[in-house]
DNA sequence: GTCGTTCCTTGGATCGATCAAGGGGATCGG
DNA sequence: CCGATCCCCTTGATCGATCCAAGGAACGAC
């Protein structure tokens, strides 16, 4: 067993291995990193003593000596309670895995609400990481050109919609495709009349998730005029605007930009005595764990998060191999969980 | 500006800093780690330096000497989906703050579902990180003898309960003090049936919870007998329980080990078009997103989390400082959020 | 002028790994 | 028998900060 009984207060060093196998301190540094240059036997006998060792190389030497810190700096953002960020679990989770796969772990760290560079500056100037994973990027995305100057590595989570022509590597999740097999899904059950409710102009994401909407329902040359809203992200503004549409609009079915929003057309049609799933069809977005345990279930935009994470590292390995292969952009298309509330 | 223009490729170093402020690398150091040391002049000019440089200390270089990396390793566990552990949102942001507070980052990790061990190992051996926050203890806590064992700083979010005569430190929400508050609460409305959903009896934390209401509901002399039930957390469970109960024992109002359960519960009145929260009450636990957005509110037992990452990273604190602080077991209350569900 | 502070410098060693050359032994052709 | 050529392994320097110990300059007190 490793090191077992005596002080674990000091792990044993490449020189302990070495001196034990009865080589140099390089040859064991090359059993561990490029272990086709030993003969066979002695690469063995290094092994062995590893092993009896319990050895692992340290970090900070290693990284010292090769500059990189094997670390991913990923910003912990505040998270706005009631938001659907729970998703961010299952997001950060597959990160983790891939991450590890590669060798990589994942540094957290915050920064000032209001400032989108807070704390970057410190890690990357104190080579605490060796690259980051950019995620809030909800409206617009200065991290990106400021990492850029500085050379930093990086890869973001969503399109670099205020510059089309940033040239960074980045993941997304297809919004517009989500509202597309929503409203599909909800024309194939048979209605016409179907309302989006959406979140304000200023966001990209909201416009995107709202154009599939759009588009799918002029395909069939369906109005929509009247059947619109943007409102804030909370059940109350749901809540409120799908009673503003019910009564000027009568739609038979809504899409929403958010399973927060969705919740609020459910309460809507509450206050009605309107049996959802049943009488009016609701779809939101994200598929949270409130859609899963609504009773009946909440049909849901779900968008692919662990292919997201996978691709992301993917894109750092690239970025960080040795030379650098640039990654496009990717871009991933939803699924639709399908649930009662769409009938 | 810092380092503005030039290839970012090499930071200053400590002895660029020197250079330019005139002084000794040995003064330099001293102005980043004593600076009580430095005359006020000569420090203001160092530090000046630091500023147009835009100069940190290298970790590599520093952890090395120092034997310590400044970072806290924390296991990301494999969310089962569904559970509310989007909980854990709330709290491992307010670590990531506090943490950062104290001048420590924190590393995700991950290991098989099934080794509790898993992952804990090879950061230790590879210094990689200075202590550990221990957050998967639902069953027992091999963890802690091991990571006791090795020598290795760690602080667990959770009582124990396996092993009473533990010594090391601990966090955790006194969860029968919240089903007290919760069944304390329904009596104020007026209710004496009070039901009780929860988990299986393997589980530590599912008993402490029950035990708040059984001691409540008998320090009123009121009966428990045919009142309990222990299911697995799920909402189909928590409905099933649900509807057993209402048949049998005609409760009028239920508390549940979760917001899961409680889900499960309104499901169930739902479906004998009971009216939750004017003819049955409800009670959850975790306060989840879910509990916040369900029609009218779920009323639930809220667990002090930011409190919990601010108390873990103080025991943490004193556990790396020197000399070490031994920290005791810290129990906090958590809090009751009224909701319609409950009247 | 001597002694003692205070503040800073100097030169070195050190942490533990990796990088860049260099060296010994076997093998082989001439 | 000698030198060229591999192959496999070793040696010394290096990354950048911190620790250590000794020493020098300026200043005030006696």
């Amino acid at each position: 067993m490793a090191w077992s009984g005596r002080l674990a207060l000091t792990p044993p060093t490449l020189a302990d291995v070495a001196e034990r196998a009865g080589v140099s301190r390089q040859t064991v540094s090359n059993a561990v990193n490029n272990p086709e240059l030993l003969r066979p036997d002695t690469l063995v006998r290094v092994q062995d003593a590893i092993a009896e060792l319990g050895y692992s190389p340290n970090r900070a030497a290693r990284n010292l000596r090769t500059r990189a810190s094997h670390l991913i700096g990923l910003k912990f953002n505040p998270a706005q309670e009631g938001t659907a960020n729970a998703a961010m679990d299952r997001f950060v989770h597959t990160l983790v895995e891939t991450a590890a796969d590669s060798g990589y772990h994942l540094l957290l760290f915050s920064g000032s609400t209001d400032d989108p560079l807070g704390g970057y500056d410190d890690l990357l100037r104190s080579t605490a990481v060796d690259a980051f994973i950019v995620t809030d990027t909800y409206l617009g995305n200065p991290q990106a050109t400021w990492l850029t100057s500085r050379r930093a590595p990086f890869v973001a989570f969503g399109r670099p919609w205020d510059n089309p022509g940033a040239t960074h590597a980045w993941v997304d999740v297809d919004g517009a495709a989500g509202t597309q097999l929503a409203t599909e899904h909800l024309l194939d059950k048979g209605h016409t009349r179907i309302a989006w409710i959406g979140w304000r102009k200023d966001s990209f994401i909201g416009e995107d998730r709202r154009s599939g909407w759009l588009r799918t329902m002029h395909a069939r040359d369906l109005a929509t005029t009247g059947l619109a809203s943007r409102v804030e992200d909370t059940v109350a503004s749901g809540r409120e605007a799908a009673s503003v549409l019910l009564d000027e609009a009568h739609p038979s079915a809504f899409v929403c930009a958010s399973d927060t929003l969705a919740m609020g057309v459910l309460h809507a049609l509450g206050d009605r005595g309107i049996h959802w799933g049943r009488d009016v069809a609701v779809v939101g977005f994200d598929d949270s764990q409130v859609a899963q345990v609504v009773p009946g279930g909440l049909t849901s935009v779900r968008q692919p998060l662990e292919e997201v994470a996978v691709e992301l590292v993917r894109a750092l390995g690239g970025l960080l191999s040795t030379p650098p292969v640039a990654a496009p952009g990717v871009l991933l298309s939803p699924t639709l969980a399908v649930r009662l509330s769409s009938g």
